[in-house]
DNA sequence: TGGGGTCTTGTAATCGATTGCAGAGCACCT
DNA sequence: AGGTGCTCTGCAATCGATTACAAGACCCCA
């Protein structure tokens, strides 16, 4: 009836003002912000001549729920955080995005802190807490403090921590986790399927749980398959490419120089090659390399690296996942049940050959 | 006065509870809350005695500062939302840990959101501010819609966006980027002082402002060193690396092939350099290729990878500067008044040389 | 002695939502 | 007619901080 204002004349409520309240609601639907609020959160609750009313004027209004007033009366915050040990490296961007897509159907914000540039004191962690800045956290960083552990529990707040890929040995956290022993036994029994017998391993940092993991299964399988073993075929690193560029150097110097190397990581296995390959030998031809993780660039490296495949997506998934249904029964999703330890795959690419019949 | 409690035995107020609250601080020590506060955020308001007096309490209870109650009263978010185009991409893992680092000495929180998975609709991103869920963005994604901008500006909080890297086209918004112009030019100087004639460009994704930029100053360049042209040498693609290892392809089955390629990313290098030698050419023997971005893998591949340097740490450190100055004058560090674009470098390496008397 | 100024503190309103409790209205049954 | 139960709604307290305003204490000086 009657006739509509002018278009393209918005109403004045959208224009450049403070945002509409659930007050501003209540007074345009002629009721209570109790029925505004019920209308929204629990529709139920309010009869159904009243609701149209109320969703009338919430469009009218352009009302959007205030997630501060919200969460703080509701009391809790609304976000997660996202403990990355090092943004810098390629690894975690598929991990963060996963973790991003698990909570996206939510309204929890994910945060994100990297602990490389500024490790987390004690009592950090814990203040996030009691801040009311998050309700959980997923932590992709396994050398957290048992202090800062403990600082959490003693809050009550142990429940809403889970790892992703890394843990604190010793503790009962959930963590999401690819299985790496089953990654370093593939890798192995490939390079002595192709008649290797001298096998080295470019591990990770010192004390790291996966550089642990792999380690420790590379070292069974290579002595449940009666292989030969030397000190010097264990190459201590890192992550970094840089390191597994410096394992070359240390092969090239050896006296009984391995003719294949298992990797910790695809970025090691990238530096060792590089390193090879300046020293003037030939991969997969003198040295075989096999890498872990399978990032993106793995397939387009010369050679194209073989290596073991870690679902780093749903590595993220499971884990956001994980922590909802431990926030709150809510979301309990169907995924829920599955298990923490994600299989790993072998890849056979270009960079682990037979073993020549000289060598 | 008087005995001590137990030593090793924690007061009651840090064991498992609800943590303190600003009342509790008040009632421990004897003053009101309005006291407390002001002691807290505003020490110089209160007396020196009191100011101890309340200290102490805060020590005692383990009070910290309940940020949603905080940023309610005050009307703010307490944290800032970047938008990445994909979280999957390495690129941009850098960059954010420059953000990251940008924001860690405030008090805001660090949101961050893909827009791959779920693009955004033209009112989500004016509603995470009327939500009250940010006070700022950063965002990597060149394309949002003008719509959503529009929505932002009509909400009041145009200022408070902040471009990186990319940008959106017939916008006033600050936009911190590389010189993406210079980066290119310097890619082409490079080749043509290498004696190359043919160079062709392996391109990033239609309508990107990257792919424009660089583009079209590479085609000036060409142009003004009298370079031969051809459509064909423009070779369109994404970032991939797959998209490079398709532009080896169609090199391949061209004519006039030409002796140089440079690629918008590092990423396209790679892919086309592995494509190439699959074919049986050789880099840069047959090919001289240059990358752009330097990412970190790009000086460990084989050949090592000739680029443009992007400084992607200072880049988002840039950014979260810019945006901090915009939300209020309190944080205008005096990092402040740097320009918005970010100087690029080459960096010769092994992927380029000089063409061979031959071809 | 009284007026004016400074310093310090407390009272109470406020931010914008959610929710326990109580009361109104109505139907139904004895 | 009166009791019982159900549905729907509003009042007002609450979450935990910040801050405008007012008031008390004290000092100084005319």
């Amino acid at each position: 009836m009657g006739v509509n204002p002018p278009i393209s004349i918005p109403a004045y409520s959208t224009m450049v003002r403070k945002p509409a309240t659930i007050q501003d609601v209540a007074r345009a639907a002629g009721v209570s912000t109790a029925t505004v609020s019920r209308a929204l959160s629990n529709p139920d609750l309010v009869a159904g001549k009243t609701r149209e009313v109320v969703f009338e004027a919430v469009q009218r209004t352009g009302y959007r729920v205030n997630q501060a007033a919200r969460n703080l009366r509701m009391q809790r915050a609304g976000a997660v955080l996202v403990l990355v040990p090092d943004l810098g490296i390629p690894f975690y961007s598929k991990i963060l995005s996963g973790i991003s897509d698990g909570f996206s159907a939510t309204d929890y914000a994910v945060l994100i802190a990297d602990t490389k540039g500024r490790p987390l004191q004690d009592t950090e962690l814990a203040g996030y807490f009691t801040d009311g800045r998050i309700d959980g956290v997923i932590s992709l960083d396994g050398r957290l403090s048992h202090e800062s552990l403990e600082n959490c529990e003693r809050q009550g707040v142990g429940e809403r921590i889970v790892f992703l890929c890394e843990w604190v040995e010793g503790t009962s956290f959930p963590a999401i986790r690819s299985d790496n022993a089953h990654g370093a036994r593939l890798a192995i029994r490939h390079l002595h399927e192709l008649g290797h017998r001298r096998i080295a391993h470019a591990t990770g940092p010192e004390g790291n749980v996966l550089t642990i993991a792999r380690r420790d299964a590379m070292l069974e399988e290579r002595a449940r398959l009666d292989l030969p073993a030397r000190d010097e075929w264990i190459i201590r690193g890192d992550f970094s490419v840089e390191s597994g560029h410096q394992a070359a150097r240390r092969i090239i110097e050896m006296d009984e120089r391995p003719t294949a190397v298992f990797c910790s990581a695809d970025t090691v296995a990238f530096g060792l090659i590089s390193g090879l390959l300046e020293a003037g030998l030939s991969v997969p031809g003198d040295v075989s390399v096999v890498g872990f993780d399978d990032i993106d660039m793995s397939q387009y490296y010369i050679p194209a690296l073989t290596t073991i495949y870690q679902d780093r997506h749903q590595l993220g998934r499971r884990a956001a996942a994980r922590l909802l249904e431990r926030l709150g029964p809510s979301a309990a999703s169907a995924e829920g049940e599955a298990g923490d330890l994600i299989d790993v795959e072998l890849v056979v690419r270009n960079s682990a050959a037979p073993l020549r019949a000289g060598a």
